[in-house]
DNA sequence: AATGATAGTGCAAGCGATTGCATAAACTGA
DNA sequence: TCAGTTTATGCAATCGCTTGCACTATCATT
């Protein structure tokens, strides 16, 4: 259909060989032929056939996103975008696309895991939110296939990986509702099978030792399923007897829900109960109580991973990189009489 | 690196070609042969290389799905994800994958296009979003390439689209409110140059004359930016001294900042001033006042897209379908003092 | 003037599959 | 038993590009 490399050299009365080294800029060629040939190809409107291309040099530049549960709440979730996003930025500046498989289960998973490395579709991996135990990661390891992951992994320096300090971010949080005067402070968490939680919720007790208030189970409570909302969750709360005069959410849409339950049952946000979330989505400075949040820097997240994954792809020899991407507390009305 | 089929082959002592056929199950293998090569394609681990096989068949399985101006709020909304889903679900089904795009201006459009097109990477494009006088759609058409826009286009039966009904949301919606008792019922909206603004504004022009209500200008308002907010939209409106009882906003995100600001000058929703957005965002149902808004159905958006795409990619005699997905009025607190 | 280095280009062998056509073996029917 | 089918498989070209190696001028060096 197309022309091809071969009809450009015919044209210009080279080999497809001379086409090729002006194509990738190969400085072997002499600025005559460059310049006649480039003047040739824009004149026939040639584009270069990546697929050929991606078999003759074994690379694509693709990379492969992979999304696990993606249920529906869990993909609905501005993190997601946001990442993909700051992926996407890095990829375009470095002519790379991102191929994007949605997996809803570990069989999925494995499929796809083999079918983008082995069937030689992508350059790279990058995996979102790491679970304890995942069998992704070592699937990735056994095949010595360059891949990031964006939550840190639970075996930190075998992995390349970029997360926020989950553990500081649950002690800050926790540091800043002790600051405000409380002093029973309730945690409701996403699953415990995703290490984001775990950090999170060590945070939260180490903040609470280092203040002498000792940690109660009753004021801790962990959703099962990913799409669990906070409005259950606060529910079991109460109706198990626990009082806590301040709430951090592992999600801003787990404290959404939560608030609404609080109000329904007669509690004053702020006043009665202070609430937090966690990821700051653009609604929280909307909703009413305005939400104190922590900004995650989804988008940096993303722009880092790719980041890491272009370097372990390129670099010659093998190396285990990390990144840190700061997070900061919002402080909004809804933990704090003093602010909006 | 890999094992490849010609190892299978000369393990198997039959030629290349034997094992294609198997692989493709083509049915003039006699199945002793069938089941010996199977065996011993699981042995190896075997697993076909996807780049060299869509050389030769000039089918990648892939398809390219182009999100234009994918600034910061835009990608943020939960519409993106939901198709995305969507999509990767019929995708799945089909042995497909989906290659993401973002593109932030024609020029980048342009590229993207060619690249995926001429390069051979996509069996398809899915098209984000039309807007009026789409080049990206004329581009396509040009290329005879098989693609789905998600959004009605311009030229209705020129090509392949799916889209709600956006005139009978605007109608329905608006209904609502002189339902309700309202005569003086505002409009703001995304940016015209998107043909879903221009439909809904339509129907909503479209009902008020039904009821013999005067189209006002000063009751509609249109962001030119797809990120401006319904906080300035509604400021804009109040200090213009237009006095509306009800507020139909193009988009949740956008009702969400009329209500910010309502509330802030002293008006209660629904009593002073009903509220309702478009798109259903899982926060809409947790907002105080729960917002009254329309489900679009984003998911089956993207699903029938790639269906159409599906179709448009497999049958033999070129012909243009469509596709529309109901929409539905979810009426809550902020449009109804009779509802929760 | 002979030798060695360098610059510019072509040859041809891949990359790992698919597929139209040819072929050999087995089977059919008269 | 022989011609004609049918069934199962192999041959070899092809998809469009990359790249190591070889080759020929041209140029610098002594």
């Amino acid at each position: 259909m197309g022309i091809t490399i071969n009809d450009i050299a015919k044209i210009a009365n080279v080999s497809a060989s001379t086409v090729s080294r002006v194509i990738a800029g190969n400085p072997r060629i002499s600025s005559a032929t460059r310049e006649r040939i480039l003047k040739i190809m824009k004149e026939h409107n040639y584009h270069p056939n990546m697929i050929a291309r991606s078999l003759a040099s074994k690379s694509t530049q693709i990379i492969g996103m992979i999304i696990p549960a993606m249920t529906e709440k869990a993909f609905q979730h501005p993190f997601f975008p946001e990442v993909l996003r700051g992926a996407g930025s890095i990829a375009y500046q470095n002519k790379y696309n991102i191929l994007i498989a949605s997996v809803n289960n570990r069989e999925e998973e494995r499929q796809t895991i083999r079918h983008f490395t082995r069937g030689g579709i992508t350059d790279g991996i990058i995996l979102l939110t790491s679970r304890v135990k995942d069998p992704a990661i070592s699937e990735l390891q056994k095949l010595d296939f360059p891949f990031v992951v964006i939550g840190r992994s639970e075996n930190d320096h075998e992995v390349n990986w970029v997360d926020n300090d989950n553990f500081a971010i649950g002690y800050q949080l926790t540091q800043h509702f002790v600051d405000q005067g409380h002093r029973k402070i309730g945690f409701i968490g996403l699953s415990p099978g995703f290490i984001v939680t775990v950090d999170r919720l060590n945070g939260y007790k180490k903040a609470l030792e280092d203040n002498n208030i000792p940690v109660d189970q009753d004021l801790i409570e962990e959703s099962r399923f990913i799409d669990d909302n906070g409005y259950e969750l606060m529910k079991r709360f109460l109706e198990r007897g626990a009082a806590p005069t301040g709430i951090i959410a592992c999600d801003d849409l787990l404290a959404f829900g939560a608030i609404k339950l609080a109000m329904e049952r007669g509690l004053r946000v702020p006043e009665d109960l202070a609430v937090a979330g966690i990821n700051n989505v653009p609604q929280a400075e909307y909703f009413n109580p305005s939400l104190t949040s922590v900004e995650i820097n989804s988008f940096s997240l993303g722009a880092k991973a790719f980041e890491l994954l272009l370097t372990a792809i390129h670099s010659e020899y093998k190396s285990f990189n990390r990144a840190i991407v700061p997070a900061e507390l919002v402080v909004r009305h809804s933990s704090s009489m003093k602010q909006n």
